[in-house]
DNA sequence: TGTACATCAGTGAACGCGCGTTCACTGATGTAC
DNA sequence: TGTACATCAGTGAACGCGCGTTCACTGATGTAC
């Protein structure tokens, strides 16, 4: 069957916004292609007309993830003093409870760096993300930044482990206030 | 082939020790049973004589890898002012790089919260180190020890995701150094 | 003391299953005549 | 304008593989006589 000019690449866009998804839910070895390609309507056969590999798919699903992250992260930094509005909702129960649509980084870090080779999206996303933070801070410091970004990931990634929902709660409660508490001190030398 | 009394024990603790390692280098669902059993010298038909099945492996080998982190907090703890220490052995180049003998939360708390049913061990380790810190700390804050958690557990997450060794030393040294000059500094209300 | 037997930790082939990947094929549509 | 053909996104059966799990079996040793 003949199709639409975009057609294509329309398909391709939906199976890495899927895999994206999927990647950061249940992770990306647990991810099976058939499946995934089923939820889109696909049969798998099709999947290697658009990628080469299921490692493809991963690295490109990263980087849409990452460029999803950015188009919302920019409207929130247009905020005067933005940092408390970022920490709140990064460690928000949203958040938390939807980590398909959110942050790779509590999802994918710990899988990616236990695979032999971890993605280059890593690297950038982290060093990205520790940018964006030292900007928003008065000294701008990539120490204090780097501990803010470790604080947020460690807090979410806990958050969601745990079965306990009230352990939960207090554990994003508890990270946010005592990051908030940080961000409005100054600095120590 | 009769064996002593208590060989079959003994041989079961192997099992444990083996499994707490490998699903902490390489994840649960990635390690399989048959190349575990196979590094003890085994046969993977056996297992099933020590164990209903890998879900209940894996709930002991965590409880197992608990277990040893206790043995070695001790006497971590039992030095006047330890956490100086207890940080900067948690975010060391040595932990980082033996992920199979340190900490399970950063290698499996992202993978057990993505599986349906994460284990009551994950929330017994989040409770037992929270309580670990806040002794140490001088005020006995669960909110300041959540955070030091957190940032523990994701700065170790980041730098062992980083291909970039020259930034993973960086998040080590940089989130070691803030927790320390934070845990120096009296907390503010 | 010597022999027959029971025990049972460990063996290894086999089960169905889903995985990533390959490939000959389909069939609706745009194009050429 | 009507027909034949080329295109090519998507189909679905098949590949070898490793997974978790099952089970009839082995065979060295402790025990009973």
């Amino acid at each position: 069957m003949r199709y639409p000019d975009e057609h294509k690449a329309q398909t391709r866009q939906r199976i890495i916004d899927e895999a994206a998804r999927r990647f950061r839910r249940d992770g990306v070895a647990v991810t099976g292609l058939q499946p995934l390609m089923k939820a889109l309507g696909l049969t798998h056969g099709g999947f290697y007309a658009h990628f080469a590999s299921k490692d493809e798919l991963v690295e490109l699903a990263l980087e849409k993830a990452c460029q999803q992250l950015d188009a919302n992260a920019e409207p929130l930094f247009a905020v005067e003093d933005p940092l408390p509005g970022f920490i709140q909702t990064y460690l928000s129960a949203l958040h938390r409870d939807n980590p398909d649509a959110g942050c790779p980084l509590p999802t994918l870090c710990a899988e990616l760096g236990q695979r032999g080779t971890p993605s280059a999206q890593t690297d950038q996303l982290i060093e990205q993300r520790t940018r964006q933070i030292a900007d928003a801070l008065p000294d701008a410091s990539r120490a204090r930044a780097r501990l803010l970004l470790a604080a947020l990931v460690g807090g979410l990634t806990l958050a969601r482990s745990t079965r306990d929902p009230q352990l939960a709660d207090e554990l994003l409660t508890d990270v946010a206030g005592e990051l908030l508490a940080l961000t409005r001190q100054p600095r120590p030398q």
